[in-house]
DNA sequence: AGGTATCCG
DNA sequence: CGCTCGGATACCT
């Protein structure tokens, strides 16, 4: 029965979610120590996207307005964050930071400011190390392989806040309960631990959330802010006619506040719950009408339940089995694991709002042209690395990780104000999308060269199929994606990860004497077309190669045939079969 | 696969 | 609610 997913629950987990406080400001103040002590302001066209605790206490708010943020604190110091470069940066060193004190790989990242950690084993480890007779003086262990990696914390109390605010005693848990809450309370020092490792070697102060699963330590850890820690306590779950902390806690949000409603979902609740004709009767001022809609509402509502939920919810372009999965969350059910941290983006974009519209076309080209050009270095950025074994020549040499397939345009008309009040057909933005050229891969040529071609040969075209008239166009933003990552080696995911990328790399000692070697006399290249018809050439040569290993049978041994003989050019990007490969790098170096 | 919607920060 | 500048995922064709 649907209605008891709620009670069934896994507790076994232990999961501490991370937000650090005022991140954009955070990075800035890191960055000039001097900004602490002021009401510090980020930037993003007319708006306060974020502002550090200093200048909320004089008012400022997210998403203010500028002129606003300036009547109401005139002394505040606002520094413009629309490139967001060093906050990526600081994201992901912070990443790095906690990932290398987790044992298991399960850190997820969300948005650049948020990050669940599922600590589950690290717990276990240290549950099973407790001396029952000497809690006071507990020792955590951090390191697997040095048992005197750690640091010592008083097993008998959590650590920092908890939901509710008075822990049950443990005489009225049962058992299970009292080894859940043992852990926890592990948690709770673990995560204070890593709280205070943040802010002494990182300056990153943080806002945590301590509980069983990602849906409730996100929202747990708002109980308190900043600089602090939540954990919610056992008895999780209703038993004898007692409430348990899941439902006490989750019953008193407001449904659009739980993770995974957002807007829309929230709105086909709310409608259904305060009746259809709240809609009907906008007109009426109804002094009396609620507007909020709780958890509890929801939960104990009389007629909802799952299938209702999914009866309200579903339709058009609506997930499958939507009901369930908001049921589920109103239950403080969340069974979603924390995913592994990826070695690479699944996507990368630049995108620039425009308050003025863009006039001619050579404006439109500029901004596409600086769009391409930054989104080129942020690819070499976010989807290359170091060679690890080019050790024995001093030419560092990189190599891709992952190939963009698909490069994407993405334009948001400003709606036409009309005076006559005629509507226009409103979806926000459009977009098109084709495939990925090859030489933007090239290591060879400068990404202004290359973003310049790229212009040129893809993103005009783009434009012109989104915005067939000549002109006139007024948008008020543009956005280039490199969407559809294709993984040309190694992939973190599972374990077969690091097999196939020692496979792969085997291959690549076999052409080793073909590797190109960056030098000034690389022929340049002259011509997206003469590019992709010698491309097309290799190509040819390829299929000839394939009947000849075919016929030969014996031309590659086992281990390399069972690898699929791929070979990725580290200059273009073209992927081709190996025995293809030294005809491509001549093809390069002549 | 391309295009759109809905989530998240 | 959208403003910002991203990002992930799912549905639809």
């Amino acid at each position: 029965m649907q209605w008891d997913r709620g009670q069934k629950r896994d507790e076994d987990r232990i999961i501490i979610h991370f937000d650090y406080d005022a991140f954009y400001a955070s990075v800035v103040e890191n960055e000039n120590p001097a900004l602490k002590s002021v009401p510090l302001a980020i930037q993003q066209k007319q708006i306060v996207v974020t502002c550090n605790y200093e200048a909320r206490r004089r008012g400022l708010r997210k998403l203010q307005l500028i002129t606003e943020a300036k009547r109401v604190c005139p002394e505040a110091v606002i520094v413009l964050g629309e490139d967001l470069t060093r906050f990526r940066n600081a994201s992901k060193d912070l990443c790095s930071f906690l990932r290398e004190r987790m044992w298991s790989g399960r850190l997820e990242r969300l948005g650049f400011d948020e990050v669940w950690l599922d600590c589950t084993d690290m717990i276990e480890f240290n549950h099973a190390l407790l001396n029952k007779n000497d809690l006071e003086r507990s020792f955590f262990c951090t390191d697997k392989d040095d048992p005197t990696c750690g640091f010592e914390y008083d097993a008998r109390t959590v650590f920092g806040p908890t939901y509710p605010q008075y822990a049950a005693s443990e005489g009225v848990l049962n058992e299970d309960d009292r080894r859940l809450q043992l852990r926890l309370l592990l948690g709770s020092h673990f995560a204070r631990y890593l709280r205070h490792e943040l802010e002494s070697q990182k300056g990153y102060t943080a806002t945590v959330g301590i509980a069983t699963n990602k849906t409730l330590s996100k929202l747990v850890g708002n109980v308190n802010k900043p600089k602090n820690q939540t954990t919610l306590m056992p008895p999780l779950v209703d038993n004898n006619g007692k409430e348990g902390t899941i439902h006490q806690f989750m019953d008193a949000h407001d449904i659009g506040k739980v993770p995974g409603i957002g807007f829309k979902l929230a709105q086909k609740i709310r409608a259904h719950v305060l009746g259809r004709d709240a809609d009907h009767e906008e007109g009426l001022v109804y002094g009396g009408t609620r507007e909020h809609v709780t958890v509890r509402d929801v939960r104990l509502h009389a007629t909802i339940g799952p299938d209702k939920l999914e009866e309200i919810l579903s339709g058009p372009g609506s997930q499958k089995g939507i009901g369930g999965r908001i049921w589920d969350l109103l239950n403080g059910y969340d069974e979603t694991e924390v995913s592994k941290v990826k070695r690479v983006p699944s996507q990368i974009s630049q995108e620039d709002s425009y308050m003025k519209y863009l006039h001619t076309f050579e404006q439109v080209r500029q901004q596409l042209f600086l769009l391409a050009e930054r989104l080129i270095r942020r690819m070499h950025l976010d989807t290359m690395e170091d060679d690890e074994e080019a050790g024995s020549d001093s030419t560092t040499t990189r190599r891709w990780l992952a190939h963009p397939r698909t490069l994407r345009l993405t334009t948001r008309p400003r709606p036409p104000l009309n005076a006559d009040g005629t509507r226009v057909r409103s979806f926000n933005r459009i977009s098109h999308s084709a495939p990925m050229p090859n030489f933007v891969f090239s290591l060879t040529e400068a990404p202004s060269v290359l973003a310049d071609k790229l212009v040129d040969s893809t993103l005009t075209p783009m434009f012109r199929k989104l915005h067939p008239e000549r002109n006139g166009w007024n948008l008020s933003l543009v956005n280039i994606a490199a969407t559809n990552m294709a993984e040309t080696a190694a992939d973190s995911k599972d374990s077969e990860g690091r097999d196939i990328g020692r496979m792969f790399r085997r291959q690549e000692d076999v052409l080793k004497d073909f590797k190109v070697v960056e030098s000034e006399d690389t022929a340049p290249l002259e011509g997206i077309d003469e590019i992709d018809a010698q491309l097309g050439l290799a190509e040819k040569s390829t299929m000839q190669g394939s009947d000849n290993v075919d016929d030969e049978g014996d031309w590659l041994d086992e281990e390399q045939a069972e690898v699929g003989q791929v070979y990725d050019c580290r200059t273009c990007g073209q992927r081709m079969p190996l025995f293809a490969a030294d005809a491509h790098i001549r093809f390069h170096t002549t």
